[in-house]
DNA sequence: AAATCAATCTCGTAC
DNA sequence: GTACGAGGTTGATTT
């Protein structure tokens, strides 16, 4: 990885236009080409290019250099076409590092985490319902739980971490589908998630749809095969 | 902005957990406190802090040290209280860099100057309408753009750069809701974006809505006060 | 390879 | 300060 800090402008042109002004930024070159500029608050790239791209260095033309632009750097993207031209000003800082391969990030407790939880847990939902299946496949996809309702018919659960209008929709798509099916029907909805905004707990309840808040960390403290004591 | 290239380790605990084995990375510690960790592949980091964060140094405890952890940093969000243990056992570079404020990003040709060019071309979506007014308010939000329709009633149109879903989800719910206003009905439906995802289109085809591409280039090249010459 | 979907999404803006 | 929506979303998984 090479770091440069650098007075520089940055021009983009791709699925669209976009200008950065001169300024000094840390320029980050990465060993499968990435290409990132960055500021010195937040997380994210003010900019950026994706492998597979190369970076050429030029002189600049007459005009920049009398600007006072010492290089210029075009970074193509190999497939796309996007590109960047980044007009170098002055470079404060030059590094090279070897970092080698990363093992990558472990990751707990995303949703897929949270639909098996719940699988095994389904009397969080209701005390009395049983779990027909996860993932119970439906011609516009699979919904995330499918249980058999202790009062007639079935329940289908919508399982999101964070849960917005989108996630009501998408059930409702669903409770029309299965509703047609007299083997399931009449079908309730759940929509369960460990959030659920305002406005997607509004259109829950005008479509007859069950809001569920999820608790993770204390699921998983009964996630065990051990029964709870009392 | 400070950089330090380290061997180190990295456990995250907050909206989820999570865990970066020991391999050499960069640190970014920018100067409002965010906190990134950066592999040698990707724009991305794998893990990060946001401020209002803390960080403090300890000295390792014995089990650590005897691993070979030199330092303990405690990253703490001030107000959620996520937090970060990064074990540091090398520190193979350090830096620290003034970079000042940065003017921030220009951009050109995201969704609201497609909204703002289709305004004063309406003639693309069909050249008799006539533009009512952008932004036209509803109880569930604004439409982008509302036309009278030469053949009666008025013409809603859904602006995106990138059709997808949602935003046919979106329309259908203006469509009903304007439906039912006299002064507006009939109002039909027209979804118009650079791009439509085939599962859009396909729904927008059963809700009656019709579909318009946009070609932002073009229609930029026609904004100019001047007339067509043919 | 294309499409679909989650994300510690991030980041801006309007209320 | 919170909620909503766009993004060069990114990145992983599935078809």
């Amino acid at each position: 990885m090479r770091l440069i800090v650098a007075r520089c402008s940055v021009d983009y042109s791709g699925r669209l236009n976009t200008h950065l002004p001169l300024a000094t930024r840390l320029i980050m070159i990465k060993a499968d080409g990435t290409v990132a500029f960055h500021r010195d608050i937040q997380h994210a790239p003010l900019n950026w290019m994706s492998p597979p791209c190369t970076l050429t260095v030029e002189q600049p033309d007459e005009e920049s250099a009398s600007a006072g632009v010492i290089e210029h750097w075009r970074v193509t993207h190999a497939k796309t076409g996007d590109a960047l031209l980044v007009r170098i000003y002055e470079v404060l800082h030059d590094s090279a590092h070897e970092l080698g391969v990363d093992p990558g990030l472990q990751k707990d407790g995303v949703e897929a985490d949270l639909q098996r939880l719940l699988a095994e847990q389904v009397d969080v939902i209701d005390p009395r319902a049983t779990l027909v299946r996860r993932e119970f496949p439906t011609a516009i996809g699979p919904v995330d739980l499918l249980l058999r309702n202790p009062d007639g018919g079935t329940i289908a659960v919508e399982v999101k971490r964070r849960g917005d209008i989108d996630g009501v929709e998408q059930l409702t798509r669903y409770l029309e589908l299965l509703n047609r099916d007299p083997h399931l029907a009449p079908v309730a909805g759940v929509f369960a998630a460990q959030e659920i905004k305002p406005q997607a707990k509004v259109l829950a309840g005008d479509r007859g749809i069950r809001c569920v808040i999820l608790d993770y960390e204390g699921m998983k403290g009964t996630e065990s095969g051990a029964p709870r004591l009392f």
